[in-house]
RNA sequence: GGGGCUGUAGCUCAGUUGGCAGAGCGCUUGCAUGGCAUGCAAGAGGUCAGGGGUUCAAAUCCCCUCAGCUCCA
């Protein structure tokens, strides 16, 4: 046993996790998993002493963020460190030296092992304490261990460590300093190396293992084995700076420390169970799959992996949902969407005919809204959200279902599905290649895998290569060394749209220079500027900068890397060079005309949210100068009333001509006041706050209207959809909506002119003509049949007796193919029993029919060897029809050797 | 961002090398019938998603647009 030391938790209440700790956990089979001792043994009273003892020691205790990271290099936030970012690269200061989080995370990457393991996931919460240039590796150690031994009681005979072989500091600490046997810190290569994938901070790290004794595996530590060896605490420490991966090439100015506790896989440990899916915080999930499926754990290994499956995918859909994602086909809805039809699939081969996402959303929010109580109150919509998609995969399942049995329908036991076949239902009906196999093998056949991978490479081979194409040469590094020889070129056009400032650095071809001739295209930095770069959707402005030398023609303004404006543009006369002051002059009108797009995108996206429904989310945005996009996620088209309500009361928001405000505050403080915020715009600490009315909070750094009406009209023109459950709206705001309404009005004075009505009569004018016409065109229906019944009856009349039957053959200009069917089908009801051929010549083509009444169709007379060769004459072909053959040709100067043809071909018929 | 697929009657879908637009269910009407998917008969219902092209002839082939499904990134 551990010696019992009184654990250094700090009496005061940590915001949050207390009431959810209190309430105490649920185990499966053994009642509440209140600890007897003062160890915690609960998933929510690990949570709760983790975060107090972290925060005794001067962290500050930061609530978990969203799942959809404010970086937007990120899909998710698949670490603990993700909301910590800027501040251990260096971008931004960190507000406290110190912190702690339990932060929710979804990582997929090892999807397809989740429910095979003891311990995968995709979502799990990451218990993290971290230092931003503060304490580094002599206080993140001892305080790991002593978090381990005498908060959570582990037995210290059991714990196991790594470090990286490079590192000496950590062993010698661990060994010297904390007093751990020397043979149970092991030393690593890779896996104790801590990297992001790209160039930037780098470090060692140190894990902590728990032995879970030989039941589990082999003797031998972490190195031998992970499955016994539990690793459930890692330590990075980052100190290097590297330029490409495993490329050391200089120390980090602010050493900082990042570490990651799984907070299910400690459950694990405190609790004494197996496995994860037995922890208090999976163990009602999967017991709500259990519910939903009738199919109990411990049925079969299968089973128990689907159920295992529901409980994990379950979770993780809750919270992505809860936090704003929709499933779609791209980006992370299409992640909701892949583990959400994974649950849906598992739960089909178990038999579920229920749908099973509610289960699994209620029983995550009751294990998990004391620490989220988000949750409880967006239980409806998640649910919605969930049990909308479900049934449409479900629909798939059924189609994709009877697809493949059609493929196998035929195939001998033993036999294989081609591998193009299995990914063409996977491709493109969407029908998992795991339920082809297990289908295939209920009846003996196999698939070949291997071809349906090598599809798949394929697949992933275009979208890289699609990828790949565009931003062919970034040249980061350049804007880099701009950004760190400078610093942020900051941005002063809110106010003023002129301003002299110094010339910091040139690029032209790819290159910096000092100076730049006229004609040159190139790239200009500004110690400041007025010029708007692009981003949170609005365009970068144009305009023009001049120095004592020359000016430069600016046509566009981007922010190659954040906070650095580069203004791109050709010299229109002399030269500029380095140094050089420039006054800085942006195109007013244009600008002016892009704040009212960019204030009148924001009305619009608040009266979509009224009108359609507060699950409206931004998803895009384009802010241009007169018009405007806008990108949102809703499932399914908005009606013409819809639409027209969104632009009236947008519209009513104009005329109201609120006041716009602009203002910084510090980022807790907006999430407080429920301002919008939305992933791909980046936010530090301070954010900017666009307020319009009492309607529309933002966060945005553009460029707006000071007050409403000077968006001028704001018109709706399209509304279409850019994947499922995404929409787009787009519209023409100040004069480029009066202008488009002033075309609409001349096109409708001309339409009244037309119809010689009043403008407001053009709809009933219109509609009236169009009834008359119809009418017009019945009548002449109705008369092209009379006479047509009368020329069958001339033509019936000519007919002569040849052989068994009779024959005409008949010559009528001008009819087309179908007028002369008709035709060909009266004549042989006033024929008795015979054959018609008739023939047409339009626009110099001829046209042929035969047909053979149905007594001579049963003696084996056919219509289209009648007609055949005759069509051959003109140029044509036949159809293939017995009783009626159409055909045809070109040559309408052949007509009558055609027509004397198909005589003879139906007299050597009848016989005659 | 890049692929694949689909769009035909109210619904589910057929439609052969391009040649008379169909089935089942549903609907209307009549007759039969002691029900639980009742039987028989008649009938209505179509911009073959929209537009353009090729062709003597296009639901069918080609191009564009719209809508939906789906995979990859």
């Amino acid at each position: 046993m551990p010696k019992r030391l009184s654990p250094s938790v700090s009496p005061r209440s940590i915001a949050g996790w207390v009431a959810g700790a209190d309430r105490g956990a649920v185990s499966p089979d053994s009642g509440t998993l209140r600890s007897m001792s003062s160890h915690p043994i609960g998933g929510a009273e690990i949570r709760k002493a983790y975060l107090e003892f972290f925060a005794a020691r001067a962290h500050t205790v930061v609530p978990s963020a969203s799942l959809i990271p404010v970086d937007p290099t990120l899909l998710l936030t698949v670490a603990g460190m993700v909301p910590f970012k800027p501040y251990l690269l260096g971008d931004e200061p960190a507000p406290y030296p110190r912190a702690t989080t339990s932060q929710k995370c979804i990582r997929t990457v090892d999807i397809d092992i989740v429910g095979t393991t003891a311990r995968h996931l995709s979502f799990f919460e990451m218990l993290g304490n971290f230092s931003f240039g503060d304490y580094f590796k002599e206080r993140a150690i001892p305080w790991a261990y002593e978090f381990s031994t005498e908060v959570l009681g582990f037995d210290p005979e059991r714990l196991w460590f790594t470090v990286h072989h490079s590192d000496d500091d950590a062993a010698e600490i661990w060994i010297d300093k904390v007093g751990v046997p020397a043979n149970r810190v092991q030393r690593r290569d890779r896996d104790n190396f801590w990297q992001m994938g790209v160039a930037g901070p780098a470090g060692p790290c140190s894990e902590l293992f728990y032995d879970r004794g030989p039941e589990f595996g082999v003797d031998g530590g972490p190195v031998a084995d992970e499955e016994r060896f539990m690793e459930f605490w890692n330590l990075v420490f980052m100190q290097y700076v590297q330029d490409v991966p495993y490329h050391v090439v200089g120390d980090l100015p602010a050493k900082s420390i990042d570490t990651g506790s799984g907070l299910e896989r400690v459950a694990v440990l405190t609790q004494g169970v197996d496995n994860v899916f037995a922890t208090d915080l999976l163990h009602p999930v999967l017991a709500a799959g259990e519910a939903a499926t009738g199919v109990a754990f411990g049925t079969s290994a299968a089973g128990d992996v689907s159920l295992r499956i529901l409980a994990d995918h379950g979770r993780a859909l809750t919270f992505l949902i809860a936090d704003g994602v929709v499933p779609s086909n791209e980006g992370r809805g299409y992640i909701l969407r892949r583990l959400l039809r994974r649950a849906v699939r598992h739960a089909w081969q178990l038999g579920a005919e229920r749908p099973v996402t509610p289960y699994l959303v209620d029983a995550t929010i009751e294990v998990m809204s004391p620490g989220y109580p988000a949750l409880r109150s967006g239980r409806d919509g998640i649910v919605e959200m969930a049990e909308r998609e479900e049934l449409r995969f479900r629909r798939t399942l059924e189609s994709g279902h009877t697809l493949l049995a059609s493929e196998l329908e035929g195939m001998d036991a033993g036999g294989v599905l081609a591998g193009p076949t299995a990914f063409k239902l996977h491709d493109t009906f969407g029908f998992p290649v795991e339920l082809t196999e297990e289908i295939a093998a209920e009846r003996g056949l196999t698939v070949d895998r291997d071809g349906f991978d090598a599809e798949m490479a394929a697949q992933r081979e275009r979208g890289r290569a699609a990828r790949a194409k565009p931003g062919a040469a970034e040249g980061s590094p350049l804007y880099r060394s701009i950004l760190d020889a400078h610093g942020a070129t900051p941005f002063l056009g809110y106010e003023q749209l002129d301003l002299d400032a110094e010339v910091l650095a040139i690029i032209r071809d790819g290159e910096l220079v000092r100076e730049a001739p006229a004609g040159a295209e190139v790239e200009v930095f500004f110690a400041g500027t007025t010029f708007y770069g692009e981003s949170g959707g609005q365009i970068g402005d144009t305009g023009s900068a001049t120095t004592e030398t020359g000016t430069v023609r600016i046509t566009d303004t981007q922010l190659p890397v954040a906070g650095l404006h580069g203004h791109k543009g050709s010299i229109e006369s002399g030269k500029i060079a380095v140094g050089q002051r420039a006054m800085l002059s942006v195109d007013a009108g244009r600008r002016e005309r892009i704040r009212k797009s960019h204030t009148g995108t924001h009305i619009l996206h608040s009266a979509l949210r009224e009108i359609v429904g507060s699950h409206v989310q931004q998803a895009g945005s384009l802010v241009e100068a007169g018009r405007l996009r806008f990108d949102f996620s809703h499932f399914s088209a908005l009606d013409d009333d819809q639409l027209l309500a969104v632009e009236h009361l947008a519209n009513e928001r104009v005329i109201a001509n609120s006041a716009v405000r602009a203002y910084q505050v510090a980022r807790a403080e907006a999430e407080e006041m429920g301002a919008l915020a939305f992933f791909g715009d980046k936010y530090g600490e301070q954010v900017r706050i666009v307020e319009a009315g009492s309607y529309s909070r933002e966060l945005c750094g553009g460029t707006h209207v000071p007050t409403t009406g000077q968006i001028g009209p704001l018109i709706v023109v399209a509304e279409s959809s850019i994947g499922s459950n995404l929409r787009r709206i787009e519209a023409f705001t100040g004069s480029s909506g009066y202008e488009y309404l002033t075309g609409l009005r001349r096109q409708l004075e001309t339409a009244a002119g037309v119809l010689r009505v009043r403008p407001d009569e053009v709809g009933s004018a219109a509609a009236t003509l169009v009834a008359r016409t119809r009418a017009q065109e019945e009548r002449i229906e109705a008369f092209e049949e009379q006479s047509r019944s009368r020329l069958a009856a001339d033509i019936a009349a000519g007919a002569e007796t040849v052989g068994r039957g009779r024959l005409v053959v008949a010559e009528a200009a001008g009819f087309n193919p179908e007028a002369l069917r008709l035709l060909a089908m009266q004549v042989r009801d006033r024929l008795g029993t015979g054959i018609a051929i008739l023939g047409s010549l339009r626009d110099s083509k001829a046209g042929l029919v035969a047909v053979v009444t149905a007594d001579l169709v049963a003696d084996g007379v056919s219509a289209a060897a009648v007609v055949g060769p005759a069509a051959r004459v003109v140029g044509g072909g036949a159809s293939r029809d017995t009783a009626l053959s159409q055909a045809g040709g070109p040559h309408g100067d052949r007509l009558g050797d055609a027509l004397a043809e198909a005589r003879r071909a139906a007299a050597a018929a009848l016989g005659g």
